[in-house]
DNA sequence: TCACACTGAATGAATCACCATTCATTCTTT
DNA sequence: AAAGAATGAATGGTGATTCATTCAGTGTGA
């Protein structure tokens, strides 16, 4: 087996190898895309890709890695500049979550159904990334719960995963979707902060 | 792409082979089992499964109608021997849908995990189990609006998703998790149902 | 009761298409 | 001209599927 290639100058030429992995990935999967596909999707001789990751499932996980990290930053950057309550901000970050997916459909498919998967076959890949992205939505939680905006018995780390559950189950269902509207995301996100926060019960 | 192979006498074989699907399905996932290990997980040469299914994508899709079918079967059935509110009947469900895991920890991580595949990869089939599923949520949410237990206002198709969603993933957690006890899972479905029926605001 | 077809189920070694990966060669840059 | 980057045809391993063969059960006739 070949170790693994460092990045030289040309970031150019490997992002155009991620670019083609998402596009390829989210339209066949993981395991039925052909590295000849993302060469060609990428606009590179097949081997090209061996100089940038060291096989194909570096890349998935390269992908990950890049993918993630770019959602945090911009989640997290848009968050900050919010100075409501609670519940206005749990709508937000619904807000945010969904309309990334408007941005990039490809993505979307991408998280949606490859998260699961590296969730439980890339074990020993722990997945630090996802991790960030839970704890921002479990901080936010926290705060609220000091602030007296969410019920103190509520245990965060569970009420967070829950939350991620619900938006990435309808995420699925959105990404999936043909036609997909910014009026049909904003009654989602409406209906699903006041769900989350008012609860069931009249 | 589905089309019933036979089924004579000997269910007893097709049942094997398909008990031994799921066992390596949830330890390795569709993509990296080997059809020779189903085999031999089921006791059968290699060619056996072949008179039972037509490939192996067609035992994915039957293991996922048989398992699914059982587990509406079973939710169903008891949920019909409960007369309580609205509360007492989704706390049962989510209690149920944990339970399951409790029980058959590879068909939790079968389902959690190889769900999301077929949604995305097998379009063509279009799951109607899993509709089943989510249909019989639907009701129980419809129902209560019309009884008044549950807000006009929601969406019952959305709210489902939202509710499938979050147990789906924190069945996830549990399914991969080495220490599973009841205690943890009453924990779990009570605060859920809390949470959901009373909302995040105190 | 036994010997002998006959039939459908089961076997598993062999096939063969597929595709990740390699590396000898060519191209580009300094 | 030398170093580094890129190429893409060739390689080698893999594993789903096939099918010639074997096995097991059942009926028949003597």
């Amino acid at each position: 087996m070949v170790e693994a290639v460092k990045q030289k100058g040309n970031n150019e030429k490997r992002r155009r190898i991620l670019d083609g992995a998402l596009k390829a990935f989210a339209k066949k999967g993981f395991y039925n895309t052909k590295v000849s596909e993302i060469a060609s999707e990428a606009g590179v001789a097949d081997g090209t890709i061996y100089l940038y990751f060291k096989n194909k499932d570096d890349l998935l996980i390269s992908l990950f890695e890049d993918r993630m990290e770019w959602i945090i930053e911009r989640l997290s950057s848009e968050m900050e500049q919010t100075d409501g309550g609670f519940a206005e901000k749990l709508a937000l970050f619904i807000r945010l979550h969904f309309m990334l997916v408007l941005e990039n459909q490809d993505l979307a498919e991408f998280i949606t159904v490859e998260l699961r998967q590296s969730a439980k076959f890339v074990k020993e890949y722990s997945n630090p990334k996802f991790g960030d992205y839970l704890k921002m939505l479990q901080g936010l939680l926290e705060q609220a719960q000091q602030a007296g905006e969410l019920r103190q018995e509520l245990d965060a780390r569970l009420v967070s995963r829950a939350i991620f559950g619900a938006l990435d189950e309808v995420l699925l269902q959105l990404s999936l979707s043909t036609k997909l509207d910014v009026a049909e995301v904003e009654r989602r996100t409406a209906m699903l902060s006041d769900m989350f926060i008012g609860g069931l019960a009249p």
